[in-house]
Formats: C-alpha cells, structure tokens, sequence
DNA sequence: CAGCATCGATAGGCAATGCCTATCGCGTCC
DNA sequence: GGACGCGATAGGCATTGCCTATCGATGCTG
C-alpha cells in the first residue's frame, strides 16, 4: 500500500469521479482506475460502486476513509514539518559551555546571537569540559565552547577568539605594585579552582606549579575563587572576561609577562549535520570577540 | 514519499543500526541505506548521524517521528480494518422492506438469519416500494425485499417465496359462507391500503376494479385495513403472511378461487458488491418460506 | 431509434525505481 | 597491522506506475 494510492482514493472520494479526481491528481484517468483496483484487490476490499453515471463509495470504503484521511494527514505533516526544520539556521541548538567562561560570556553574545540568528534558539548547559564531552558524544548537545584543544576523530572544532590570563592578586599583595607580573612569581601561593576545571590545570601550567595551595578550601567556581583571592588568601589567574568580576570584588588585575592565555573553541561532532548553524554561532561570536585578546592582555579592560 | 520508506525510517530509529532494521524490513541494508538517503534528500533534512559505530537521530528526526509513527499506524489500520471488511457475510445490511410485509416476515425470519448469518447485522428500514428504490439508488440501502417486479438495467432481483391472497371478510359477511371465494365478488365492497402500497394496487387488479371504496377512511396499514374489514366496512385481500393477524382481528379468511398472489423478491442495485451477503440472505429467507404459499393458498394457516 | 457523448475499464509500451549482489572506505579491536 | 564490522556506493535486473489508444456500457437527443 502506497501513501499516493490513498491519496487518489481521497479524491475519487471527494469528486465522485474517475476523470476529475485523475485530473485533480495530475494523472491519466486509466491510471487512476488501475490504482484504484490495485488497491482494492490488495484490500480486498470493493471501495466504489461504479456505473457510468455514478461512483458511490461503499460502506467499507466509508469505514476505511477516516484511517486514509489520517494518514495522508500525517503525511502532509511530515512535508510540513520538514520544510521548516530544512532551515539549519532554525530550530534549538544545545550548546555547552564550561563554567569559567559561561557567566561571563553569555552576557556579550546573547544579544547579538538573537539579532543575527532569530529563529534559532542556544540553549546553554553549563559543564566541566570532560562532561561536555560526555553529553556532546551522547547528542545530548549539539556543540561545545571548550578553552582546550580537543583530539580524535570523532570531534571538530574552530578556535573563536583567544582569552588572555590576568593576574589576580589581593589589593595589598606585594606584585599589585608591579605594571606586569611574571607567571612563575605567583607560583608562590598560588589558588586554583577544583578538580576537573580545565582553568586549574592551565593556571598550574602556566605558573609552572604541580600542585596548588588552595588547601581545605575548594574552589568550586570561579566567584569563590576571586572571593578567596579578595580576602587574601593567595593569588590566581583568571580569564580575562571575568576581569569585570574580579574588580568588583576587590581584585587587583596586572597583566602577565608571557602572556599567556587560553583558546575558547566551538567543539562539535564530525557528522553534526547542522553545521551551518554552528559556523552562524561561530560566526556571531568572533566578531563579538573581535580585538578583545589585545585590549585584554593590555590590562585596558 | 512512501509508506515503505516512512517503515524503514522507524526501523532504523528503533535499531539504531542499519543492518538490523534492514533484516527486520526484509531487505538489503544496501537497500536501506540508499532509501533512507532518498527520504533525507526528499524531506531536505538529515535524519540521522552515522558513524561506523552509531546510528543517532537527529533532532529533526525526532520531530517528526512521532507523525510517522501516526502514518504508519493509520496505515496498519487500514489494513487491519479491511481484513475484518473483506468478508462480505459480516457488517451492516441496509435492508429495506415494505410495510405490508415488514411486521408479518421479519418475526418469522431474524432468528433464522441470525443464526445462519451471525456477523451479518441486518438492519431493516420500512418503507414503501418508491421510497425504498430511492433510497436503494441512493445508496441509503443495501437491498429490498419488494413483492412488485423490478425493471431496468439499474436493478437486478431474485425471487425468494410466492405468498397468496386470501379474502378478508367481516364475520357475518355473506361470502363468508364459502369455502373459496372468487375475486370478482369481491369487487363489490372491496377496502384499500393508501396510495403508494404495491398491495393496493395488487388487490384492485386481481378484483378487476381501477378504484376502491374506503372512501373517507384512510386505511395507511394493513393493521387498520384489517380492523375496518372486522369492522363490517368491506372485504379486502390480505398476504397470506398476516393470516394470523387477521384471525386475531376477528376476520374471516378464505383462500380464493384464482388463487391470485404476489411473488416477494430481493432486489439489489447490479453493481452492488456484496453479492455473496445478499445471496445468503435470500437463501435463508426462501428456506424459511419453502412450502409456504402451497399450505397458505389452500387455507391452512 | 439510430447516432453521439460520456464514463470507466482494458491493452500495450516506456521510463522510473526499488531491489539485489559485489565492493569500497572508514574505523575499531585484538 | 590485519581482520572485522558498519554504512556507502556501483551496476544490473525486475517491477511497476504512467502514458496513449481503444473498448464497452449507458444515457441522451434529433
């Protein structure tokens, strides 16, 4: 049974005859007949009394034509349906995005997200990157902004803008006095953030460190951690985004030697296949980003 | 689109796995793949990630699996619903049957049908010959049991039982006497059923008159015709089924000398489809009746 | 009443397509 | 690194949906 034989039982229905509903069809009336009895012989089931003045539907027929009508329904629906969602730029997107870059990401790109790409709807899921990856993997998200690089073939990714680190010291620590600072001199005492934030092993690496000081206090988020540095119990780097944060809370921001920082990436699976939608985000975001890195290095913020 | 691909869709979204579904649809997976392909490029949306490992919807697919599971449901009922269908003994008959008829052969023949046809649901409509061919052109019926010949190309009828006319008389009425009564004596004071009843028209005849005597009573049954002729109002004839009424009325019935009768036939529109449903109707009805007009026409009810 | 018009059914031929087997390309696992 | 598993691709074959031409039946009309 085909979706197009129902379709022309509907309209035999409809019109009461062979010639019109062919022609309403865009087919020959000889086929229609043909398909017609094709039908019926594999219902086995007489659907129209004909005569040459009259096409009657029988009372099967009458039975069967609610199920046609749904089905063709359904149908239409699909080709509805699909027509809207064939516009990759529509449509929900679920995009990762690691704590120490959501909260102070998000605010820049909303906007311009929403006026660039109306119809399509980021929806953010706030993650460590091992977990991002995780639901990434399991399409349970379309994309990821992840701050490392991402290996294997199963992944792609595209650089977006690069962040630089800032210093963050206490308003009355010794390097607050200094223009610059150099990485390894904050090595001394040194906070990181808790396990599993991709900022902790950079800030180690970067401050040429193994191992931090943060001691009985975990730093489970950004916020504490520039809460900790406020009331002086070590240094750290922060992301140049948080910058606005930090000095709200008393931070005192000096730009690195080496500047160092880190890389936001987009991350998606190789066969998304929705990947015009991802170069749109990618897109938008960049240029919002456009000439931060310098500015931020700088310590003009 | 096809109702085959939209199968093939869900057994791919339920395996997850081409191979399989392929096996569970009962064809190549070279096949399924290159029609799954067709339906993506045909709806202009990709349904599924493929890996070599994982076969995943994608969120489009998602969308619209639930109409295609619908479609496919709809379908599957059709098929369900026609296989019941396709028996021509089981359904509704529409069957139509005229009103000096109707009280007198249905008590006589529903249980024997019900027995004989029990998926058959007779559903008998009252009415007079006009109304009934109406209807049975209109399709608003299946069938009807006439006593009057039926002419044209439209129609075709079988003959199910002879039913005699018996003599009607008031008790004390002077033919009553006889033992046969000759219909041309009845002329005289001779009762008829309304316009429109085949039987009126059947008494005059076999009376030799063109018009009747009720006069001012209307008799629009044969239950009044029989209570004017107990009445002492005039004689009429009567079908030999509502012999047992009549007596119950007080009339007097004697068989006629000419043995005049009508023939009750099943008529049904040439084209009707259903010929095996109405053959066995016809069956059970002229078995019901085997041997009735004989026993009626000699007087012995 | 003969001729015509209308309608659905049938016949024969052609092109599209669904299906098959064989094979490829890619990725994974021992 | 070779074997295996999976989906994609290629080429050939049979089916089938579609067309035009025509038939047969029915009803109307001059």
């Amino acid at each position: 049974m085909n979706l197009r034989d129902l379709r022309y039982l509907l309209a035999v229905v409809e019109h009461g005859h062979f010639g019109r509903a062919a022609e309403s069809c865009s087919i020959s009336q000889p086929t229609l007949s043909v398909q017609i009895r094709k039908l019926e012989e594999e219902l086995n089931v007489t659907l129209f009394e004909r005569t040459s003045k009259t096409v009657a539907p029988t009372a099967a027929c009458e039975r069967l034509i609610g199920h046609v009508r749904t089905a063709v329904a359904e149908a239409d629906a699909i080709l509805a349906v699909s027509r809207d969602l064939c516009d990759p730029l529509a449509g929900r997107l679920r995009l990762g995005i690691i704590p120490t870059l959501a909260p102070y990401l998000l605010p820049l790109v909303f906007a311009p997200l929403r006026a660039a790409l109306p119809s399509l709807e980021v929806e953010p899921w706030e993650d460590q990157t091992e977990a991002l990856l995780k639901r990434l993997h399991a399409h349970e998200l379309d994309a990821a902004l992840l701050a490392t690089d991402v290996i294997g073939p199963e992944f792609e990714s595209r650089p977006l803008f690069d962040e630089p680190f800032l210093a963050a010291l206490p308003a009355d620590h010794l390097l607050a006095r200094r223009e610059a600072v150099a990485e390894a001199d904050l090595a001394r005492d040194i906070l990181v953030l808790a396990d599993g934030h991709c900022l902790r092993d950079q800030t180690l690496a970067a401050c040429g460190r193994g191992e931090a000081l943060t001691g009985n206090l975990r730093a489970t988020s950004l916020s504490t951690l520039l809460n900790m540095v406020a009331a002086g119990y070590g240094t750290t780097l922060i992301p140049a985004l948080a910058a606005g944060a930090a000095q709200d809370a008393g931070i005192v921001l000096r730009p690195l030697v080496a500047k160092v920082g880190r890389t936001v990436r987009l991350v998606w699976r190789a066969r998304f296949p929705r990947r015009a939608a991802l170069d749109a985000v990618g897109d938008v975001i960049a240029m919002r980003l456009r000439g931060f890195a310098e500015g931020a290095a700088a310590g003009t913020i």
